[in-house]
DNA sequence: GCAAAAGTGTTGTCCTTACACCCATGC
DNA sequence: GCATGGGTGTAAGGACAACACTTTTGC
């Protein structure tokens, strides 16, 4: 229902003063949560804290906080990565907002997802504060709040967003082996790909710089490793189709 | 900045007043913005309003309307939609929130924007208030508030959506011809394709059913009219991937 | 009969897939 | 020397792109 004061001028019909109006509206509380990937043993990994509230202080919870007045979502998004990790100078992507009513026991909160994805050994945590620890995604089956359905539609959208942009090297170190690469893909994609059919993709799509170095601490033959050309993936970005398997 | 009433119990450390939590958040102005897309004459057209904003009175608006306390954003989406345009039982995807603290000039108001794609003859407009009517997409050079912004991002998300899953059979008759679905494909993608092999993918896919009539009032050849088969692509749609032109 | 668009097939090219052997290293 | 994974090439099949002529209708 709208206030008297946002009720148009009876001459024009039109409304003029916009402080009035914008505070005629019904106000919401309004929260962004961070799904932050990384990828380590062969598996793909998500950062969770320990939630402080009562009734899920036996679950895990994304890392979330509320909007302040003065910035945009996205650096709200932003925000809560530094303060919850120290990690700054990563990617993020806004995927969803959720607004089902009930989402949140307190009354009603909207939330924004936004994703990042990043390398976990680049980024070693230095704030561990509610037990924040990386878990692997596909041994979670409950969360608190909505958390895990927000979980899963990010994973989703890695899925897809990882078979159309390069994003998965975000995950990787800057110095990785083609091994390394294809055990991601396979990772996040649940699927068997075949060697050489892979290398001859990533080689075809020419964003791999050969570094001259190879694998240590091995075992075995070691691979040779590989950086991502940023920069010739960035100018030829408009082109760029996507990967298909 | 937390209220005293929300920080933690102090022996247990934990949340468990969660409605004092929830009252604790900073609260924001909520809006839905409804883009429809239609489309008519070989183009694709987009549903607004004349905005009744003085500062704005000689731009163009979304559909859009403030979310009420009760209903999930995507309810209040088809809720603006109904209340504009009489129109029901349309498709409505959430595309992308906006925030820039700045895109109100009345102060902070965040905005969810839905896609909407749905056939202009078939839901003729009832309630013509504030000149609601149809424009050309690509005529438009300026809009209310952050709309062309808003507008564009839903623009890029169609033509993706539409390569990827058939969204387009929306935006025509139930009956329709090839030559009508291809000039779809060409207005949004703005590209030309070849009659010959559109023709070849689209019944490859097997989602066409001939309805045995034809065009009628072409001063040509009539064309074969089809209709798209909604059940079949839902049952099959975990194996389809799209389509790539 | 002519204008206008519908309808139809083939061919070459490229991309994708499937598949097997030798190579370099650590132990 | 053997176990482990790295590195490579080829052939077949499928998808895509390019292309021209005949058919049907209205006028």
């Amino acid at each position: 229902m709208q206030k008297a004061a946002a009720i148009p001028n009876s001459s024009t019909g039109l409304i003029k003063d916009m402080d009035l109006l914008v505070e005629s509206y019904p106000k919401v509380a309004l929260t962004v949560d961070c799904v932050i990937f990384g990828f380590e043993d062969n598996k793909l990994k998500v950062l969770l804290i320990r939630s402080d509230i009562d009734m899920y202080k036996d679950e895990w919870s994304l890392l979330g906080d509320f909007a302040k007045e003065s910035e945009s979502l996205e650096e709200a998004a932003y925000r809560v990565l530094r303060q919850r990790t120290g990690m700054q100078n990563v990617y993020l992507d806004q995927v969803h907002t959720f607004s089902n009513p009930n989402r949140h026991p307190g009354g009603r909160v909207i939330t924004v997802a936004y994703c990042s994805l990043l390398n976990i050994r680049h980024h070693q945590l230095q704030i561990t504060d509610n037990e924040l620890h990386w878990h692997n995604v596909n041994d979670l089956d409950s969360m608190a709040f909505d958390h895990l359905e927000i979980l899963t539609k990010c994973y989703s959208w890695l899925q897809k967003r990882i078979q159309e942009h390069p994003l998965g090297f975000n995950l990787l170190p800057e110095k990785f082996s083609l091994r390394e690469l294809q055990n991601l893909y396979e990772a996040i994609l649940n699927v068997e790909l075949d060697r050489r059919n892979f290398r001859k993709k990533f080689f075809s799509m020419d964003f791999l710089i050969d570094t001259g170095e190879l694998e240590e601490d091995v075992k075995h033959r070691p691979g040779k490793l590989y950086q991502f050309n940023f920069e010739k993936y960035e100018k030829n970005k408009r082109k760029w189709v996507g990967i298909d398997f």
